[in-house]
DNA sequence: GCTTGACTTAGAGTTGACTCTAACTTGTAG
DNA sequence: CTACAAGTTAGAGTCAACTCTAAGTCAAGC
């Protein structure tokens, strides 16, 4: 069981951040008796998760509900299909932003040589 | 020459943002005696340029030093080296990106796959 | 027992990038 | 000439995601 500080070394991500991760609901540490946060090896590996869906721009609040879809989770109702549909939205967008970028690092690549290539008789623009 | 509204609909930004960022020191259009602002094909170009460096999360403050560069070259003083400085940071900037997506991708896929398998038998997490 | 350092909380403050408002002026079609 | 659509401004407001503050509690080593 590790400590919010461990975790935040762990994972990179200052306590105050998961400490606020934790009131908007992506997290569920469990806590001492005298109410010191204790994470398990669980909670680490979904952070590192949410810290993936989080570098790729999935906005807090989608997060918070596939969570909330996790723990709605029960025999009488499933929620597993909705919870994969939450993560095909998010690879469509995961696939357009790598689209837009590969766009992108190509067009910088271009105005790169341009400028690689500058000399007078080359007339500039931004 | 466009107007504000001819641009804005060729860039699919809103005319507020296009004023935004002509304050924050990105555009320059020419203005009309009474004050309207015209944009040529340079600025247009520009523009789209500018998105595209926002769509990968280059900052304002990034792109504005970039434009200021530009603006301040002459030829007693050449800011080309400095502006290709800005453009390689940006380029290693959109590459590490790119692997973070990368990464990120084959990490849903592997969750939608385990989603699409899952039975009884298997224990879910988050 | 005492100090020190890590933990706790509610809630305020910051940042970056828009996004909008209100009051006003200008251009153009009928 | 008039209506009205489209332009102008300074500055206020919004939003997401942190980021920090202050005041306090608790556990471990000397």
């Amino acid at each position: 069981m590790y400590t919010i500080s461990e975790i935040s070394r762990l994972t990179e991500t200052t306590a105050h951040t998961i400490r606020y991760y934790e009131k908007e609901g992506l997290l569920f540490p469990t806590r001492t008796k005298s109410g010191v946060r204790r994470y398990d090896e669980t909670q680490l590996t979904w952070l590192r998760f949410v810290l993936r869906l989080r570098a790729t721009h999935m906005p807090i609040d989608q997060i918070r509900e596939y969570v909330k879809l996790f723990l709605a989770s029960s025999e009488t109702h499933d929620t597993s299909l909705e919870r994969l549909r939450l993560l095909e939205a998010h690879q469509q967008n995961v696939r357009a932003q790598l689209a837009e970028l590969i766009r992108t690092e190509q067009m910088i690549t271009e105005k790169i040589s341009v400028y690689q290539q500058l000399h007078p008789l080359v007339k500039e623009t931004f």
